[in-house]
RNA sequence: CCCCACGCGACUGUUACG
C-alpha cells in the first residue's frame, strides 16, 4: 500500500513476487495482500493491471472478499468498461460475497463511466428491492451516472426522492446535480437549486468552492459571462478562496463571451495571488484568446507557458492551431502542427480538424483537402467536424461540384451530417 | 480462548474538433 501511494508499482510487484517465492504452508499472499496489490495498481493509474492481479489471485485459489470487488469494480469503471463491471458483479455473487454499500457505489460508478445509466438505476432498485437502504454515497454515485449520461431530470428526481425519504443530501449531492444541469445547459434550473442550497438549514449543505466552479461551467455552456463574474465575486465575498480550477473556469467563460482582455486580467490576478497557473490554465487562456481573435496574444501565452516550464500538450496545440485558423494564419498553423509532431504530442482527429479549418478559413481549400488525405493516411477516420471544416473551405472557394462529391463521400462513410 | 489494536475498498468542479 505504501509503495502504491508512492507510485512504485514495480517495487510492489517485486515485493509480491518475493512473498510468493517464500510461500509455504500457512504462509504466503492472502486476500489482504492481493487487495493491497490491486489497490496499488489503481493508485498508479493502471486499472488493467489491477484486473490482471485479480485474475491471478482467483486462479491461485485465494478467495476474493468485498474489498477485492470494490477495487476491481473501480478498475472496470476507470476503464469505462460497464460490461466487465457487470460480469465482476456476477462473479461476486458466485463467490457468495455479500455486496454492501461500498460495492454498490463502485458498481454504479463503473456503470456510470460506461454510460450505462439505466443499468445503474436497475442495480440501485435491485438493492432497494432486496431490503437494502442505499446511503448518501450510493445515491451520489447514482447521480454521477446521471451526470455522465446527461440525465438531468432523473438526477433531480433522485434528489427529491432522497429528501422525501428523509435522507440528508450533502454538498456532493447538490454539486453533482448542479454539474448535471450545467452539462445539459439548464442553467435556469441550476440557479434555482443553488438558491435552495443557500436556503438550506443543513450545515452539510452550503455552497462551496466546487458549487461555484460548477456554476461557472454552467454559465460557460450557455455563454453567460456576466453572471459568471457575479458568481465569482460573490464566492470571494463569502470567503471562499478561489483555486486554479475556479479561475480556469472563469477564463473559459470569459473567452466564450468574447472577453479576451478580461480573461487575460484573470490570469494576471492569479499570478499576483501567487496561484500556480497549470497546463489547463494556459490551454484555456490560449483557447479564450483564440476565440476572441487575439492570436498574437495566444502565441505569447504559449511562449510564457514554455518559459515557466510547462510542456504544451495536445489540448494546447488544438487551441493554438484553432486560434491561428481564426486569425487566418495558415502557415503558422501548419508550422505548429509540425512542431507538435516533432515534440511527440499525439496527433488525433481534433488536431487535424483544427488544421483543416485553418486551411479553409484562409481560403486554401486545396490545402484543406491535402490535410484530410494526410489524416486518412495517418489512419485517422475523418469526423463530422472534419467534413464541416472541409466543406467550409470548398464553399469559400466556390467549389460547388467538389463539395457535392465530398458530401456523397461522407454519406458513404456513414457520417451523420448535422 | 476472549477482548482490543493494526493492514486493503466508494461519491462532486476546470481546457469540447467545425
Amino acid at each position: 500500500t505504501g509503495l502504491g501511494r508512492g507510485r512504485q508499482m514495480d517495487a510492489c510487484f517485486r515485493l509480491l513476487r518475493e512473498v510468493q517465492a517464500q510461500a509455504g504452508p500457512g504462509r504466503g499472499p492472502d486476500v489482504v495482500t492481493f487487495n493491497a496489490m490491486i489497490g496499488a495498481c489503481l493508485e498508479c493509474g493502471e486499472p488493467a493491471r489491477a484486473l490482471e492481479v485479480y485474475s491471478e489471485m482467483v486462479s491461485g485459489g485465494v478467495h476474493p472478499n468485498g474489498h477485492t470487488f470494490s477495487s476491481v469494480l473501480r478498475s472496470a469503471g476507470l476503464m469505462g468498461d460497464a460490461k466487465r463491471a457487470m460480469g465482476l458483479f456476477q462473479e461476486l455473487r458466485g463467490w457468495g460475497v455479500a455486496a454492501d454499500e461500498v460495492t454498490y457505489s463502485c458498481l454504479i460508478r463503473a456503470l456510470a463511466e460506461g454510460g450505462e445509466w439505466e443499468a445503474a438505476f436497475q442495480h440501485f432498485q435491485d438493492l432497494q428491492a432486496a431490503g437494502g437502504r442505499p446511503n448518501v454515497v450510493v445515491h451520489n454515485s447514482l447521480l454521477t451516472a446521471c451526470e455522465r449520461s446527461e440525465q438531468w431530470a432523473a438526477a433531480l428526481q433522485v434528489l427529491r426522492d432522497m429528501q422525501s425519504q428523509g435522507m440528508e443530501p450533502n454538498n456532493i449531492t447538490y454539486n453533482t446535480v448542479l454539474s448535471t444541469l450545467a452539462k445539459c445547459k439548464r442553467l435556469d434550473v441550476a440557479v434555482e437549486l443553488f438558491e435552495e442550497m443557500k436556503a438550506s438549514r443543513s450545515p452539510a449543505v452550503q455552497p462551496d468552492l466546487i458549487t461555484y466552479s460548477t456554476l461557472l461551467t454552467g454559465c460557460d455552456r450557455v455563454g453567460r459571462w456576466e453572471l459568471a463574474m457575479e458568481l465569482f465575486q460573490e464566492m470571494q465575498k463569502k470567503g471562499e478562496e478561489a483555486d486554479v480550477i475556479a479561475c480556469n473556469a472563469l477564463i473559459s467563460v470569459l473567452g466564450k463571451g468574447g472577453k479576451g482582455g478580461m480573461a487575460l486580467q484573470v490570469f494576471e490576478d492569479m499570478k499576483s495571488m501567487w496561484m500556480i497557473a497549470d497546463v489547463v490554465t494556459y490551454n484555456t487562456l490560449i483557447r479564450a484568446l483564440g476565440t476572441c481573435g487575439m492570436w498574437e496574444e495566444a502565441l505569447q501565452i504559449l511562449q510564457d507557458m514554455r518559459d515557466v516550464g510547462w510542456r504544451p500538450d495536445h489540448y494546447t496545440y488544438v487551441a493554438i492551431i484553432s486560434a491561428l485558423g481564426r486569425g487566418r494564419q495558415v502557415e503558422r498553423a501548419l508550422a505548429l502542427f509540425q512542431q507538435a509532431v516533432t515534440e511527440g504530442v499525439a496527433v488525433d482527429a481534433p488536431m487535424y480538424n483544427a488544421l483543416v479549418a485553418a486551411c479553409s478559413r484562409s481560403g486554401q481549400w486545396h490545402w484543406a483537402e491535402r490535410e484530410v488525405e494526410a489524416m486518412k493516411k495517418a489512419g485517422l477516420q475523418p469526423t463530422v467536424a472534419t467534413y464541416m471544416a472541409l466543406l467550409d473551405g470548398l464553399r469559400r472557394g466556390a467549389q460547388g461540384d467538389r463539395a457535392l462529391e465530398v458530401f456523397v463521400e461522407l454519406r458513404g462513410e456513414a457520417i451523420q451530417p448535422s
